[in-house]
DNA sequence: CAAGCATTGTGAAGCATTTCACATGTACCG
DNA sequence: CGGTACATGTGAAATGCTTCACAATGCTTG
């Protein structure tokens, strides 16, 4: 537990970079259920479609990881980029939202995986209230202040329609939560200390549709 | 129909610029039902959190869609973007895995609005085969070449499992569809013609555990 | 135990994206 | 109808991110 790392980056660790790790760690578990003991920055990028000067250097803002001529030792790695990820403990999320997308998350697998662990959900439809989705119960949205700071939820995730979004996310803030995955699409307005996420599928979509109309090829493949 | 739209933009487009243009459109949907006529791209800006000088270097990529004192006719440029990002018309999109994930999209209603009409669905599951969801009745997935082909699919959402979302991309590949939008949480093999984009929603969480965990502060409030 | 091989870690170079700043142009007011 | 205020469109500067290239270094083999 007291191994180097460096304490608390004092650099500023671009977006991209934090998302590449989600990737490293990704490839490392899959690497080590594979029993590979290391692997090279060149293995790790080709699996993740990188370049192994990226791989390197994003390793690097965090400390030396590897060894040279060898390697990365799998096992070590993963465990390094987990608690630099923050993702080596359990965070207390609630649900807010009990629709479609909201009902799929309670039973979303690669969040329990990796320690998030849904311990609330609330809904302010009087049939959804008190019925029990995989072992919780439904709470009213009209307690949802008091019931976040009683089981000290850690994060919120947002499913609600766009129009009652930003109210469910000030009570949200009241009740001292620093951190948000909203789906509504809109943009939420929250102080400076508080995280927020969009996950915004219609967007990707989007993306995509743009691509085909535009003959706009994917990277590495760019036409002249 | 037939207004100054740069026929196709010969420059290279970045992946921001093109997000950003999701957000624009939201941003003018909005401001059209709010009856805005016009628009200053300090007020596109504010509303999404972008900068003023952003929006308009990303809308000058396309075109002089504004005019000088007075800013954006907002129906204009709504459908100017809408038709730059390939929104003006129906996309048929398939989606294959009908699981939690699965079925919630089949009710995802940002999808239909922006014209993107999921009308096939597929499984391997005897027990979902057959059955209806939303007035389309799920197909067996030994089927999908076929029916693919025969609906003439041009996108495919996948919710798999990791383990045999690959192979479901082979067979996707083989029936000419050229844009795959991907919630497994693998890297999928697709030659350079495909467009592919990753939906993982457990890497925003793990973007949130970081920033709580390096106490690293959203963008426009770094500490020192 | 030395030579050779493989692979890291990292400044510096090369690109890409964002922001600046201002010339240009339009609308509106008095 | 001239003057003023406003806001676009865009080169150029600034910033940020990625890739290059190589010195450093530990492993492996004979």
């Amino acid at each position: 537990m007291d191994e180097f790392l460096e304490p608390a980056p004092r650099k500023i660790i671009s977006e991209s970079t934090i998302r590449r790790l989600s990737l490293y760690f990704r490839a490392l578990s899959i690497l080590e259920k594979e029993n590979y003991e290391t692997v090279s920055s060149k293995e790790l990028a080709k699996r993740e479609k990188l370049t192994p000067a990226q791989v390197r250097k994003d390793l690097s803002f965090f400390g030396s990881f590897g060894t040279r001529g060898l390697g990365y030792p799998v096992a070590d790695l993963k465990a390094k980029v987990s608690r630099i990820l923050g993702i080596d403990r359990i965070w207390r999320v609630a649900l807010i939202g009990i629709g479609n997308v909201g009902s799929a998350l309670v039973s979303y697998k690669e969040f329990i995986k990796q320690g998030f662990h849904i311990v609330k959900l609330f809904d302010n439809d009087q049939r959804k209230i008190g019925s029990n989705h995989k072992g919780i119960i439904v709470s009213d949205i009209k307690n949802l202040h008091k019931e976040l700071l009683e089981d000290r939820i850690q994060m919120v995730i947002i499913t609600v329609p766009a129009t009652v979004a930003q109210y469910m996310v000030d009570d949200v803030i009241r009740a001292n939560v620093k951190a948000i995955l909203n789906f509504a699409p809109i943009n939420l307005k929250v102080p400076p200390d508080v995280h927020v996420r969009n996950e915004n599928m219609a967007m990707e979509l989007e993306y995509l549709s743009f691509a085909m109309v535009n003959n706009h090829l994917p990277k590495g493949a760019q036409k002249s």
